[in-house]
DNA sequence: TAGATTGTTAATCGATTAACAATC
DNA sequence: TAGATTGTTAATCGATTAACAATC
């Protein structure tokens, strides 16, 4: 089953919270969602959500909706998640610690198996249960062991070395936590967390909320 | 001075990456930029740059650029950085103990000054030089502290209670690390980092470029 | 059948890019 | 002055919304 139109970047960046959404209706014990119903409780237009759907063809039944385990599985797909993926932290400061035991993502078949950083007094150690590296032995790990994504939680001046190095090492996605735009080749996946980014635009609305209520 | 043009979402969610290569301009010492120069650094068209500075009146001069400092300065005043914010985290797990030492913005103004958990073994021990306190005194501690911006950083299922309880204290911005969407008036400014919305992205992106390699 | 709701086409809206006169 | 580069208007592109026939 070939998609129908083209998924452009805005739909992309729709679909984990369709995925999620879902989920919390399954929980809910929902079975059927009309696009009107998901679209209140997304906040999004019914007509949105029926084109954003209809690009990759999970279809619903007019007069009824759509089957909520149907569509999240079809939009499960779509994302990639119907394998499993290993995962490496590079940097086991605090941001690389908290990632590596966050558990948000393990049931979506993401898995964390190592970290690395260069501090003597970590190497060797555990940290929730995982083994942390010296960098060096990055190449050494990737050739014994699966490394499908690439956690980047370096300090900030190590990030892009960091990032060579992985893609060096044949891995072809890159999770990057470091408040630098990474230079990859086209042929790798980059997504970024750029924390402090979010915050200052939280600081925009904040301010422009107070402005408005001067007024 | 009063904005030219209204700032559109797409703008203010740039401003910060703006901010950041104009800091590290300065930091190489570069007073004068371009918006051609500024956006083959960015990935952005120099079209677009001079639309975006032209919103908000930071002016350049015709035949020399932009003024680095300047503009920056002018970006900072935009995205409210003129002042400091005090911050309080709800929830001292992996993510709230990461996300309170984490000194990515402390120069920028954002102080974080205590956390606010349940457990009783984290209650009333510090981390990172910072207070953990029970939920319960949130209240309290919101009267005799001026707070400003509140994180949450809880498990999904407390996080909506934790919003509820910050806006009763008059906290009028979250920065929301839960995976959930909150529900909150429209005069409190809310800002999500959904980690595993990020990665579900990274994923799709990387199962596209492996299907396009195939090809 | 009547009501509900889809898939899809057309209309609108907004954001990005192109072009160029103004001017440092 | 000549060259560079802006501010700004117009053109294009893409995303969202509206509308409605098809149909469960």
């Amino acid at each position: 089953m070939g998609q129908a139109h083209k998924i452009s970047d805005a739909i992309v960046k729709r679909l984990p919270a369709y995925y999620r959404y879902l989920g919390d209706l399954q929980t809910q014990g929902i079975t059927r969602i009309s696009s009107k119903e998901l679209g209140a409780r997304m906040g999004l237009t019914a007509s949105q959500i029926r084109q954003d759907i209809n690009c990759f063809g999970g279809f619903g039944q007019q007069g009824y909706g759509y089957h909520v385990a149907e569509l999240k599985a079809c939009i499960g797909d779509v994302l990639g998640l119907v394998r499993t993926y290993n995962m490496v932290v590079l940097g086991a400061g605090h941001m690389g610690q908290a990632v590596a035991q966050y558990d948000g993502f393990r049931h979506h078949g993401f898995c964390t198996t190592a970290l690395f950083d260069p501090d003597t007094n970590l190497i060797g150690t555990k940290i929730a249960g995982l083994p942390v590296y010296s960098p060096q032995e990055l190449s050494h790990y990737c050739r014994e062991n699966t490394v499908n994504i690439g956690i980047i939680a370096t300090p900030m001046h190590a990030a892009q070395t960091s990032c060579d190095a992985l893609i060096a090492c044949g891995v072809y996605a890159i999770w990057n936590f470091a408040p630098v735009d990474l230079v990859t080749p086209d042929s790798v996946a980059v997504s970024n967390v750029h924390l402090s980014d979010t915050l200052l635009v939280l600081a925009y609305h904040m301010q422009k909320n107070l402005h408005a209520e001067l007024e």
